[in-house]
DNA sequence: CATACATTCACCCACATGGGTGAATGTTCA
DNA sequence: TGAACATTCACCCATGTGGGTGAATGTATG
């Protein structure tokens, strides 16, 4: 099965921890031990979320020396973001034709027994 | 960490397999084998699939008889988009500010060498 | 009742992942 | 150069998952 770059994005967002970092990452650009010990993980734990997160495209690095300085790219997201209106769009329009499905049948319930 | 049911959710739809049936099911509603002869995997398998997206709440399961009849229920991706819609704001905001920043330099630049 | 059909359950396998520890690598700086 | 610091690499472990097969369960129907 295709979808190979939604499968990545989607499974980054799935994880909280990982969701967290990128929350923390919208604020203001981290290193990765900054990261580590905002989080109650091992710095190699948070390491490898970032690489996941690298993977998706989600978090860019920028070495400066010794220091990696991560930031937030939110731009994949766009993808993920058109997929799930998509569904969300068929949704509304689902509610809306039950809403006049309902309202047909109530007028037509009126007009079978008048006041 | 918290978050358990968009990691549910994200986690869900982070398979190919997994959106696909959301797709077919956003054309009608189908039972459990329906949807496997129109994947390649297995009956067992769809099964699963089927487990993890009733899990997260994307689709819903109506026993008739001996069948199971599977729809869509996108509700769920509400929370989700709301999630994404943040950073996309952010990131739209981010390349605002960018825009901003470099029109202000250009108009520096004018007024240092003018014409 | 007996059979066919729909679905799940109970396993198996390979592989990814989220967590950890300890060592190796690379960079800064006194 | 040598020491301190930042990060990754190479492992280990438990668990989940995506795939499979075969048996069990439950329902419909001749």
């Amino acid at each position: 099965m295709e979808g190979h770059r939604l499968d990545q994005v989607f499974g980054a967002v799935s994880d909280s921890t990982r969701r967290a970092i990128l929350a923390r990452l919208a604020s203001s650009e981290a290193r990765v031990t900054e990261l580590a010990e905002a989080f109650p993980i091992s710095l190699n734990s948070t390491s490898k979320h970032i690489r996941v997160l690298e993977r998706a495209g989600l978090v860019r690095r920028e070495v400066r020396g010794r220091d990696h300085v991560l930031s937030l790219n939110a731009g994949p997201l766009e993808e993920a973001s058109a997929w799930i209106e998509h569904y969300r769009r068929f949704w509304d329009d689902r509610l809306a034709a039950l809403d006049t499905f309902i309202q047909t049948k109530r007028e037509q319930t009126h007009r079978r027994n008048p006041r």
